[in-house]
DNA sequence: GGACGCTGGGTAATCCTTTACTCGGCGGCT
DNA sequence: AGCCGCCGAGTAAAGGATTACCCAGCGTCC
């Protein structure tokens, strides 16, 4: 693999100006230049980039480190942020924490290793050692949930406001015992999911009880285990606000095995707007959050604290917009 | 930042020893080593890789470049590489090429750049330069499809068969008039299952009609484009055979448009097994790939050739299944 | 008792690029 | 004509780890 010094040694000039050539710098002469770059595209020379982020003493490379990539959610704010990232010749590592704090711990300790510029990460819990990025001065962003540190740069939806809404949208369709099935208990989504719904319920003088609540990790199969649970008592509810797609995934299916119709016997809003949503009967309703629009934003935060590490911490709040389908409107009003 | 010049002064020995103690070399006196790692965890120091790669010659990193990571195909593949690959230590850096060639080489020079230990990528098209890698000796595996070089390493499933099993099934139900969408010419994926149609078909002793056929990206939106003009002409297709799941909701969403009732109108099988393809009505027949298991598998033969670049090349061809489901069941067969 | 061999650990080279510092030469100004 | 300044380009240091090579010291065997 051809290096420096071999284009050098081809142009006839010394390494220092192939370095400037390459890099567009002022000082070069036109000429020679031009004749560097003819060496380096002879020769194949691509520039060895873990030397040059050696001597710069930074990768271009961020981490982004989510609960789940199977999660709809998560890959479309991934995608997000690589596309942000990419534009400015970032590249992005990806890392899984099944909202496993140890995991978690364990890619930031990679990251500061392999000493990536920046981090997204959505923070699993509160045991995060993001002290770590903060005391070694890694730019480091979060999303989706807030940090327990105060003072940092993120990106989240109002969630709770969103939930409440979709709480209260149950309750305007004359839904009479809601029921929620959310997240597991610290992360921080699934509370605040949990307590807009409660905000929902106390806001119509509606009493909420632990009967018609479920938590449960945040996928599939433990939400459809929840749903055959609560569905399963003398006074079942009859509507379901659902935390999030995998999860409607798993109430759907327990809905499907106790010949349950949603929409029809039990209302339906759950969070995100998978593209399946509107293809299962009856549609599903949803709140929708802008997770693409999450990742980018926050790839642009994270390049502008790398680039100024003096600047203000900023918290942005992106809006998620309900979506009422057929699966949340009461039959007598049908 | 610490270093390890930091560690060794702390501890009162060179470099080298510290060095050594820490990557469990064997010639370390024990009361040294256990004085270094003291030394090492009271400075917080976590080495450089970016200097231990540089001095390696390697990183410990590999590269996924895929089509889409919004695929829940390739999602699920991406889970699999990484689950192996974080096992031994390496990092995974995920790229989309969204199909596009000159993506794919921009990110293949990013790779050779970082001097990635190794490459997985699903070529899209014949233009892969995959020369490149080759001639930098850098190990690469082909996932989903072949590369048009010979005497490499692939893990493939055989879809065309599988193809042609769904289309046989299909046959077997009564249907008539079968249709095919697949993705855009030259993909192999695309080519081959839009072979494994043809060759159903063949065996059935069926013509295979250009009218029942539409090729387009492997999108949503351009196979409901497709199925809304498929449908459209005066001999539409009573069955369709779908080449991945996200063509699957574009075709479902065409349907539902068009008034026209999957399984009972038109009968409806469609490769990959998405989460909620039961819980569409009525369920969806699948090809359901071994996704995870592709990637699991690509992993570890890339780690194989990183290990012994000599080593022959494998072609590892798993298989898909066929799940009927009440989409491809003909009515008077019910 | 001396010589040889082995072991543990230090010194310094190496990986490749960027960049601070330096120097030669040329042009312009007095 | 001489001097100053500037521009373009080269030399070498720095970045942090690994590792080839070497050396000191100790033990063993003759």
């Amino acid at each position: 693999m051809p290096t420096i010094s071999d284009v050098a040694a081809r142009a006839g000039v010394s390494t220092a100006t192939v370095s400037r050539a390459l890099n567009g710098k002022a000082t070069v002469d036109p000429d020679l230049a031009a004749r560097v770059r003819t060496a380096a595209t002879e020769l194949g020379y691509q520039p060895n980039g873990l030397a040059r982020a050696l001597r710069r003493q930074e990768a271009a490379v961020v981490a982004l480190i989510i609960s789940d990539v199977e999660n709809p959610f998560f890959t479309a704010l991934a995608r997000g942020v690589e596309d942000v990232a990419h534009e400015v010749g970032y590249s992005v590592v990806l890392c899984n924490s099944d909202e496993n704090a140890e995991k978690e711990n364990r890619y930031i300790d990679i990251a500061i290793q392999e000493r990536v510029a920046g981090v997204i990460l959505s923070p699993s819990g509160t045991a995060t050692s993001v002290a770590k990025l903060a005391s070694r001065g890694t730019a480091y962003v979060a999303v989706d949930r807030p940090l327990p540190v105060q003072d940092s740069d993120a990106v989240l939806v109002d969630t709770r406001q969103a939930a409440k809404q979709a709480t209260a949208h149950l309750v305007a369709q004359g839904y009479e015992r809601i029921g929620c099935i959310t997240g597991p208990a610290g992360v921080r989504t699934a509370d605040d999911r949990l307590a807009g719904y409660r905000d929902a319920l106390r806001s119509a003088k509606r009493r909420s009880t632990p009967k018609l609540v479920r938590r449960t990790e945040y996928k599939a199969a433990g939400a459809r285990r929840a749903a055959l649970d609560v569905m399963s008592q003398p006074e079942p509810p009859d509507a379901l606000l659902v935390a999030n797609s995998a999860m409607a995934v798993g109430v759907l299916q327990a809905l499907q095995e106790r010949g349950i119709r949603p929409g029809r016997d039990v209302g339906l809003v759950s969070f995100d707007d998978a593209p399946w949503a509107e293809l299962v009967d009856p549609p599903l309703s949803v709140v929708a959050q802008p997770a693409y629009e999450i990742g980018a934003v926050a790839a642009r935060l994270l390049l502008a604290r790398i680039a100024d590490s003096s600047r203000p911490p900023t918290t942005t709040t992106l809006g998620a917009r309900l979506i009422e389908r057929a699966s949340s409107v009461q039959l007598d009003r049908r």
